[in-house]
RNA sequence: GGGCGAUUAGCUCAGUUGGUAGAGCGCUUCGUUUACACCGAAGAUGUCGGCGGUUCGAGCCCGUCAUCGCCCACCA
């Protein structure tokens, strides 16, 4: 497979780039689990998408953060397997298809049961294939030769199996309880499918006389058609007024009936009159005083909502009809006391949309307690499974704390019927409450342990009902992987890693796997619960199919690209589980966040059209890792950054970080490969045949491939694309499957040798002598050793060990602002040191007061510091060595004559372990003045082998945080200097004359290093590196950046007032962190109380501010 | 009635264990130098929702209020 060559077009074209690969990878079974492949296992289940609709923005954000996890795990050498499939939604089809044939003037019973079901099937198939295309469309990497749809015959059995068992075990029971009804679907549903809506409805007041006439009590309700099914008034037993109603009878108005008042705890005495009528068949807490009080259960309502023959006189009405005929009745009778508005919420059914009726009516039902008690006993005792974010985990405890019986049984025919079979021959040949039954996995079982029960004629009839549809989708993790058998991919797979999911389905979904999980798996069937938010609209409303404010994503990829929207979807999220929008502009159709990620896959597509056409046509493999030897300043700088990179996209990735990666990456392809690295090395590539064009070209190839295998999670498609282009496989390789970078080998350089350039001469200036208030210059590895002697003093214990980590970073700061100031400290130091051992020959060391301290100090700061960079390198090379090692075991068997490779090796790693590192002893690479007297950046390299603890030219991957530092002052003076050419409004193309001058010897170094960066890329002509300017240069503007001036001479003729406010601006900014440093400095308390490192960082702040504010004014004033 | 989340530049959002605010889009100026105008360079922009507290120091911690959004709950 031979990607187009991207030569062809500067612009990336998304649509046939990424269908061509979603059908290659597919085709190639890229993505096809094998249970006996090496690695941990690392399994999600995809949240089955309803068949009943499209694909939403929901799915496409869901699977984009599900398909990063898993190719991220795929490629750093998981066994991973991601599962697909469906569940039959069964309210969800059954309400489609009676839509459909009402609209045809049928109704379910008028086809059948079977007819029905062909139906259902049919719409499944096309539906549901529709939301697996478009899924393909989406680029995730699933496993579709294992896809899986509830109502498969293995899940089916799983079904049955489960719910033989918990029927067994007396987990599920059959009885005559208050279920929520839909009369819309004419089924009950669960509490979960239930919805409160807040509804402007009325409070209506009715006057009950009492049976003797003396009197009457006043209720309240907001559903008055219930009255008709009242068997009781109930009071609070502590309510005074009306102790003696209590045990008297009530006639009840229109029946006629005769109810009692009772006394119940239930009643809230504050709450309207404190009388209470009591509903026990049409409202569940009145249903509960029922069982307490042994109240008659009256029921009224038919099941399509419509009243019964208890109706009385409004028999066969419809509930909201009848309602208004029971007021006007009442009111007629002169019972109505008043009519008050008022809002309250009513229960709506989920998918039916209308209320639900409270209603008593025989049911399946799980018994929940037990299940729920050991999935609580897991979460508490082994926190599992893990939220993230975690706050989830109080909802989801919450939940399973208040949890009630959840009722199983729906009045549908999609689904899986219930497997009990009636013996209907019992009860002349009808289902009814009493119907003995049996339960069963299969008819033939059904039929055998009938014959047991109730002899050879015995008649059965199947339930007609079918499960919940939660009920099949508990079982998912378990089921999808071939539960109850015990197949590999079960015993491999399970328990799956993360489930990935939005926070509304916490309770219909992950609660039902927990529960069901722990009873028969024994364990929780995920790891981890990554709880996702939710997508908004572009007025930050939540898309639903009734506000009609959905996006299609398919839109949005037509237009930008698959690639474009998961990215964008991705790194919009910031932590976990924040709600994310997305800008959507309905007229247009376009979105200006997936716009930005399509500029940013084109601009990928377009930085690696440059390094393939600047590479000869070599892959990076033939072109191969560059010699370290040979690296030069820019090359070691984005290498760097790019082990940092990797290490940072592999821990935020590990954390669930995604949307930092994701735009961690784009920072780093946009910001440093792109916008530094590729235009500095541009001179170098034209270079035709030398070692600077080979290193390159190896280090450009060596970043971008890398950079792809990183990326590849996050846009997969344009990452396929270019890597196969890049790298030419000759066999069937995917990037998909390709390793992804590793952290692990990565080594921390903790000393950055310095830049040992040669500062003494520079093009145009003439080379002034260093300034007399430098002593001689001093091997600068003793400076730098003195120099960290007062810090080293400050520290106590904790911040010494929290502040060497980045004792490079601030050492090089410190020595770039105090250079002057620490020779003289360092000179101060031998004096007393010198002082001092005189002091102990002459033993009259103890009569010099404070002096023994100030020695023992000394001794203190330098012992420690010695040791821990001891540690610290013994730790860095016994890495290094190691990594050696393992390198050295997976070569050694591909090579014939491994013998001089195990002695190199040997040799090497003998030599490193063993040698003690040696600070002090390393004067050479420390001087300022090094032997060489040509400066080119090249010649300029310290030693990396050094630095990096090899000597060979083996290839090591390094972050250098002193380095990225040092590149800093580079690029901070690139950028001043363009500053000032569009300042002083000089054309672009117009070459100029710079001149940077500075005291620090190092700034001084780090210039002289990348000066024909400089020159490239603020295209100077001449530059001049000089720690002081001589005569007067008045034509000048000038800016400051670190302590660096930069001056840049003017021709012809220039406003002053532009050079003085450019002075003045950045005096502004100067004087103002002046203020800020010194006002912090001169709090004594801050000083104390703030860790030593945060009150360095303002004193060097505050140096570096002074000096810039001294040159500055220095230059107003001349002018 | 309980609980959760949010409130930072014109817009959409970041902001590490408290150390003195950033990105993208948009905007202004300049620019088509052989990767990219889906581009490049430079630049401007903030009482971090209000008030109080802790602290040397608060966008960050605590309290409180306000606004918006969500979840849960049997108040007739």
């Amino acid at each position: 497979m031979i990607a187009t060559a991207p030569s062809l077009s500067s612009q990336y074209d998304p649509a046939a780039t990424e269908a061509k690969w979603q059908e290659t990878w597919e085709a190639k079974n890229v993505f096809k689990a094998d249970p006996n492949h090496e690695g941990a296992p690392y399994c999600i289940v995809i949240p089955p998408p309803n068949v009943t609709g499209s694909l939403h923005m929901g799915h496409a954000f869901e699977a984009a953060l599900i398909d990063v996890l898993i190719r991220y795990h795929r490629m750093i050498g998981d066994n991973t397997l991601w599962l697909p499939g469906t569940d039959h939604a069964s309210i969800a089809v059954h309400t489609i298809l009676e839509k459909q044939l009402q609209a045809e003037g049928k109704t379910r019973y008028d086809i059948g049961r079977d007819e029905f079901l062909e139906r259902a099937k049919r719409w499944k198939a096309e539906s549901g294939g529709k939301i697996v295309h478009q899924q393909r469309r989406l680029g995730v990497s699933v496993d579709w030769t294992r896809e899986r749809f509830t109502m498969d015959e293995g899940l089916s059995k799983a079904v049955n199996k489960a719910f033989v068992q918990m029927h067994e075990e007396g987990l599920i029971y059959r009885g005559n309880y208050m279920v929520n009804w839909c009369p819309a679907s004419q089924s009950a549903v669960s509490d979960q499918e239930v919805e409160n809506k807040e509804v402007d409805g009325h409070l209506w007041h009715f006057r009950y006389p009492l049976s003797n006439s003396s009197g009457f009590v006043e209720v309240a309700t907001t559903r008055p058609e219930t009255m008709l099914g009242d068997t009781a008034v109930a009071v609070n037993p502590n309510d005074e007024r009306y102790q003696d109603l209590i045990g008297k009878t009530i006639k009840l108005p229109i029946t006629e009936r005769e109810i009692p008042v009772i006394a119940d705890e239930l009643v809230d005495p504050e709450f309207g009159t404190g009388c209470v009528k009591v509903t026990p068949a049409h409202d569940p807490n009145d249903f509960a005083m029922g069982q307490r009080h042994h109240l008659p259960f009256i029921n009224i309502l038919n099941k399509d909502g419509s009243l019964n023959e208890n109706g009385h006189i409004f028999a066969g009405l419809d509930r909201f009809e009848a309602r208004k005929r029971v007021v006007a009745r009442l009111e007629e009778d002169g019972c109505l006391v008043k009519t008050e508005a008022y809002r309250h919420s009513v229960p709506y059914s989920d998918r039916g949309k209308v209320p639900v009726e409270p209603l008593i009516s025989t049911q399946w039902f799980v018994k929940t307690e037990p299940l729920a008690k050991r999935t609580l006993a897991f979460l508490d005792d082994q926190n599992s499974p893990q939220f993230i974010p975690e706050r989830w985990t109080k909802v989801y405890r919450a939940w399973l704390v208040n949890l009630r019986d959840w009722c199983i049984s729906r009045q549908l025919w999609w689904g899986h019927q219930i497997p009990a079979w009636y013996a209907i021959s019992e009860t002349e040949g009808e289902i009814r409450k009493d119907t003995p039954f049996v339960v069963a996995e299969n008819a033939e079982s059904a039929q055998q342990k009938a014959v047991e029960q109730f002899g050879p004629k015995v008649q059965l009839l199947q339930d007609p009902d079918v499960l919940d549809t939660w009920f099949s989708s508990g079982l998912w993790p378990f089921s999808t992987l071939g539960w109850p058998e015990e197949t590999a991919d079960l015993s491999t797979y399970y328990p799956t890693a993360t489930l990935v999911t939005g926070f509304d389905i916490i309770f219909f979904w992950v609660a039902r796997m927990t529960l069901m999980a722990g009873h028969f798996t024994g364990e929780m069937p995920f790891k981890d619960v990554y709880i996702h938010g939710l997508v908004r609209d572009e007025n930050n409303k939540k898309m639903s199919k009734s506000a009609n404010n959905g996006i299609d994503p398919l839109v949005l990829i037509d237009k930008y690209g698959t690639d474009a929207l998961r990215y964008t979807l991705i790194r919009e999220v910031a932590g976990a589980g924040q709600d994310i929008r997305l800008e959507y502009n309905r007229k247009t159709d376009e979105s200006t966040s997936v716009e930005a990620s399509r500029n940013f896959a084109n601009k990928l597509w377009n930085a690696s059209r440059f390094v393939l056409m600047n590479l000869n046509g070599q892959t990076p493999e033939q072109l191969g890792q560059p010699a370290i030897a040979d690296l030069e300043l820019a090359d070691r700088w984005i290498l760097s950054r790019y082990h940092r990179l990797v290490q940072q996209t592999r821990n935020q990735v590990d954390a669930y970080g995604l949307g930092e990666a994701a735009k961690g990456l784009y920072e780093f392809i946009w910001g440093d490969f792109c916008d530094w690295y590729i235009e500095l090395v541009k001179p170098r590539l034209r270079q035709e045949g030398t070692t600077s064009q080979r290193v390159a070209q190896q280090t450009l190839a060596y970043v971008l491939e890398g950079t792809l295998k990183l990326f590849h999670p996050f846009m997969p498609h344009i990452t396929e694309e270019i890597w196969q282009t890049l790298t030419q496989p000759t066999s069937e390789q995917y990037l998909a499957s390709q390793p992804y970078p590793k952290a692990a080998d990565i080594q921390l350089v903790t000393e950055t040798a310095p830049l040992t350039a040669d500062i003494a001469d520079v093009p145009v200036e003439e080379a002034a002598p260093e300034p007399e208030t430098i002593p001689e210059p001093e091997p600068s590895a003793q400076v730098r050793e003195e120099a960290s002697e007062p810090e080293i003093r400050d520290f106590n214990w904790r911040d010494a060990i929290h502040a060497f980590g980045e004792l490079p970073v601030y050492l090089g700061r410190f020595l770039n602002v105090n250079q002057t100031v620490l020779l003289w400290v360092c000179a101060f130091f031998l004096g007393i040191i010198s002082l001092a051992v005189v002091a102990a020959v002459l033993g009259a060391i103890n009569r010099v007061p404070l002096l023994g301290s100030i020695f023992e100090l000394i001794g203190l700061g330098y012992s420690l510091n010695f040791a821990y960079r001891r540690l610290l390198w013994y730790d860095d090379r016994k890495a290094w060595v190691e990594s050696l090692q393992k390198k050295k075991e997976e070569i050694l068997p591909l090579l014939s004559d491994a013998k001089t490779l195990e002695t190199t090796a040997e040799d090497l790693g003998g030599d490193l372990a063993l040698t003690e590192p040696a600070i002090a002893d390393e004067p050479e690479a420390h001087t300022d003045t090094a032997p060489s007297d040509d400066f080119t950046p090249e010649n300029l390299q310290p030693e990396p082998t050094e630095i990096l603890g090899a000597s060979s030219e083996e290839f090591t991957a390094w972050v250098d945080p002193g380095l990225e530092e040092q590149f800093e002052l580079v690029i901070d003076t690139i950028r001043t200097i363009r500053n000032l050419r569009a300042e002083a409004s000089i054309k672009p193309k117009q070459p100029i004359k710079v001149i940077l001058q500075s005291e620090s010897d190092r700034e001084r170094q780090i210039l002289t290093a990348g000066q024909t960066y400089l020159q490239d890329l603020a295209r100077v002509e001449s530059l001049s590196i000089t720690p002081t300017v001589e005569g007067e240069v008045k034509q000048t503007i000038i800016g400051v950046v670190g302590t660096v001036q930069v001056l840049l001479p003017l021709c012809g003729v220039v406003d002053v007032e532009i050079l003085k406010a450019k002075l003045n601006k950045d005096l502004q900014k100067a004087e103002a962190e002046i203020r800020s440093c010194s006002g912090r400095l001169n709090n004594a308390n801050f000083v104390e109380q703030a860790p030593p490192a945060v009150v360095q960082g303002a004193r060097d702040t505050l140096a570096e501010a002074e000096k810039q504010a001294e040159i500055l004014r220095d230059r107003l004033a001349r002018l």
